[in-house]
DNA sequence: TCATTTTCTGTGATCGTGCACAGCTCCCCT
DNA sequence: AGGGGAGCTGTGCACGATCACAGAAAATGA
């Protein structure tokens, strides 16, 4: 540490550990950046040297100077608690940690529930404190992702975007083909009147799995009945809302599709309330295959996100991007888990 | 935008705007900057020239040469799901946004579970990245204080921390204090044998929250029962558990007093589930005023403790620290709330 | 009118790195 | 012996901003 006039310390510099070693500033620095070309005996007086002061890197005259910033941000665009409460939404973060851990690059988690939060950030993001950032879903209007790719940032975004627009990346599951499955699944049961909570129809996710549904009911030569069918918002309450709609307008229906298993346990909490059996009465068959899924009694049939191959592609694109690649979209296939409720 | 000579974009500079608008590099910084000793006429044309030009200011090279970063980090050092499963922490953590907003600086939440995530972003925020750091952490033998105050980062820690070794900046509720009232509302309402359900002792209001209870336990001539004690995790399933041994252990208990209003739930649930009924056979008291204390029946009495305030002091000193004053503790006072459980 | 302050402007120097370049030594090969 | 490459080292410049300073222009005062 050195101490300069006025008696705060300052921060040692490659400077410093270049004289407290013998050796030149060019000479730390590469030994600093994978150490080629630095002799052995340069080497341990550099490590010593470095010991010695407490040197710490400066980031931002390194990035300065490579334009590089090696950190990434993971970009929330909705209310907390959305995601809190999701425990997906830990195992998708997790990943993306991990991943990222691998090439040794932080992650920061941002925030942004108003527009002037996003404002702030997205001025934080555009000002090169990040090189990529994880977009984590939002609804259609969002206006973030195009800023940041506007402003030419390297972006995936996780979820089929809605608007087709711009062209940015992003990892989704087949969220279409999961709902035809899980639909023949009930329908294979024997099921006639096979009801739907879809997931808000302005965010990924929410129309693609009501077009599965329809889909296999068109296939079955069943009608699609309105009456069936309730919009809910990818939480719990939500879904408890849905059910006691759907059991008021269609109290004959034998089976009902949750489009995410947060929504479905609440469905089947308020089912059980009135009386019905899961599955002997009605089954239910989620989406996501959440932690919560076999939290319930009877555990939860569900359509299987592979969170830990999303977070892996998310990264392996964010990095490819930043590494000059093209944009690209990609779309992992999701499987059924046959549990209790269906 | 300029286009290099390889063909990628690359951002405008504030030399690029100068240029534009027709003046000095100086005269664009100052107008960034506050826009002091700014003409008017020279004012208008460089903003046209950002606008013009998309110019956004390098903050690497911002930082580089004033030395801040402004932004601020908050910091976790637990398991994730501890933190977002509780709905204090999101108001903890959204109204710390929303102090920093107010001086318009961005924070970022930053997640260690490992420690080797722990070795990273230790890394990260002493090489500059960030003026300050709020820390929510929490063990006792948590390294990572320590090792902040050490690099000279300015840290404010919620929560009294336990070793008094360092001295680090804290914000924290009076836990002994508010234990000691709880207590008392339970014995005047005429019960005799209080049972405790601790948080962990080794991390913030663990210890204090006891001592409180033992405090009036002794005031009131009651004897310390260790049959009647239990230690938890701060978690509603911890609850829950420590509620099935306190049922074994001490089957006459006529209260509880419970270190939070997480596990309070989970003790409720357990009672309930036992036949006994709350508050007649057993009153229950919580302790935190979380949002979900009113989500069950009965309501759970607690002690409130103020969020607001926490986070706005958090903040507050942070800042202050940032601006050279030196590190200091605050404890902010309980209330409490009295509802249904007790 | 001139002196003096106030407002405004441009020009280096600087922050701490990485990187290109040139120069040095040493060794190997013909 | 001479040429060529590899290994290693130091030096200057660039990155993009802020800031101190000096000087010009305008406003103010006597």
């Amino acid at each position: 540490m050195t101490t300069s006039a006025n008696g705060r310390r300052r921060p040692p510099t490659i400077h410093d550990v270049a004289r407290e070693a013998g050796v030149s500033r060019g000479t730390v620095s590469r030994f600093l950046n994978g150490g080629h070309y630095v002799s052995p005996a340069a080497g341990r007086a550099v490590e010593s040297a470095i010991r010695k002061t407490g040197y710490v890197v400066n980031r931002h005259a390194r990035s300065l100077s490579t334009g590089r910033s090696d950190s990434v941000a993971f970009l929330l665009t909705e209310p907390q608690e959305k995601f809190f409460e999701d425990p997906n939404f830990n195992v998708l973060l997790r990943g993306c940690t991990e991943r990222l851990a691998q090439h040794d690059i932080p992650l920061l988690l941002m925030l942004a529930e108003s527009d002037d939060d996003r404002r702030r950030l997205t001025r934080y993001i555009t000002s090169g404190h990040v090189d990529g950032v994880l977009l984590l879903s939002n609804h259609s209007g969002d206006p973030v992702a195009a800023e940041l790719h506007d402003a030419g940032i390297p972006l995936v975004v996780c979820g089929k975007p809605i608007g087709r627009g711009t062209k940015v990346s992003y990892v989704a599951a087949a969220d279409r083909e999961g709902a035809q499955e899980m639909v023949r699944h009930l329908l294979a049961g024997g099921r006639r009147r096979v009801g739907m909570v879809t997931g808000p129809l302005d965010m990924p996710g929410g129309p693609d799995r009501l077009a599965g549904y329809r889909d296999v009911l068109a296939e079955a030569g069943l009608p699609y009945d309105p009456a069936l069918v309730v919009e809910g918002d990818f939480r719990r309450s939500g879904g408890e809302r849905a059910a006691r709609r759907l059991l008021s307008q269609a109290p004959d229906m034998d089976a009902v599709f949750v489009a995410s298993d947060l929504m479905a346990l609440g469905v089947v909490n308020v089912l059980q309330q009135s009386g019905r059996s899961v599955p002997d009465d009605i089954a239910v068959g989620g989406f996501d295959d959440s932690p919560a899924a076999t939290a319930i009694a009877p555990a939860l049939t569900t359509m299987r996100q592979p969170f830990d191959r999303i977070s892996t592609e998310m990264v392996r694109m964010l990095l490819a991007q930043i590494a000059g690649e093209d944009p690209a979209g990609i779309i992992l296939p999701t499987e059924l888990v046959v549990r209790d409720s269906a």
